[in-house]
DNA sequence: CATTTAAGTTAGCTTTCTCTTACTTTTCTG
DNA sequence: CAGAAAAGTAAGAGAAAGCTAACTTAAATG
């Protein structure tokens, strides 16, 4: 997880469009991310170069075996996050924008020891 | 906190420089965070537009009142994230480098909600 | 005192990611 | 079926943040 911060929010938002709607689209992804559609459609080409996604002839995304690995583990991450910061009392909004961030920035090992803790605190 | 990874880094650590050394420069900064000079030149200029810092004749540069809060409370989120993450078993390498990431992106008030818990995790 | 070294800056390049503008293609719909 | 709307893409611009190369000063040294 290095500096792939807009690669995974693309791969997240797409995960979570397709268990939203029966196909999913660029035009989706940009009204969801609130960008527009050349930018999706740039990105778009790198996720297929970079084998994360693929697009058929209709123009249906869909994630790969890659980008699903890397798409879940984000969105775990950003549930897991949200929901704990919530659970503190952060408000819905600042919580989800903090989990939006950090979710990109959590090594796997620091993300297991934390779940770990939170779940159960008193070891 | 939104796009300022960058200066904050620079400001965390002209604080951290400060405490270490007499004076601060230029040179120092790019050798602690192992980034060129002209790079470091470059982000003074902006700091010092931002009135974040102060440079003097001699090229000694101080943080501002403004500095200094952003700064510190970045220094704050770095040093409890990563104690944290070592006290749950993380590498020692883990927890910095997911601290240093992670510290750009969490609001005071989940900050202070996270603190509150993780000190204090049975209410 | 002349030369070398250290520090700082300027200019120009690269990458990443967004944007706008403008084009094509496809698909409705009246 | 003709025109409009929707979807996608290509090209070019701009902001950040880093780099290298090359320059200017200032300080240190032999």
């Amino acid at each position: 997880m290095h500096d792939n911060e807009s690669s995974e929010n693309y791969l997240e938002t797409i995960l979570i469009l397709s268990e939203r709607l029966p196909v999913v689209r660029s035009v989706d992804i940009a009204e969801e991310m609130n960008i527009t559609k050349p930018s999706v459609s740039v990105a778009m080409k790198k996720l297929r170069e970079n084998e994360c996604i693929v697009v058929s002839k209709a123009g249906f995304i869909t994630l790969t075996e890659k980008g699903m690995k890397i798409a879940s583990s984000i969105y775990e991450r950003h549930t897991f996050l949200s929901n704990w910061l919530i659970s503190l009392g952060v408000s819905e909004k600042t919580a989800v924008r903090d989990a939006c961030r950090m979710e990109h920035y959590i090594s796997e090992e620091s993300f297991s020891a934390m779940k770990q803790f939170i779940q159960s605190p008193n070891k």
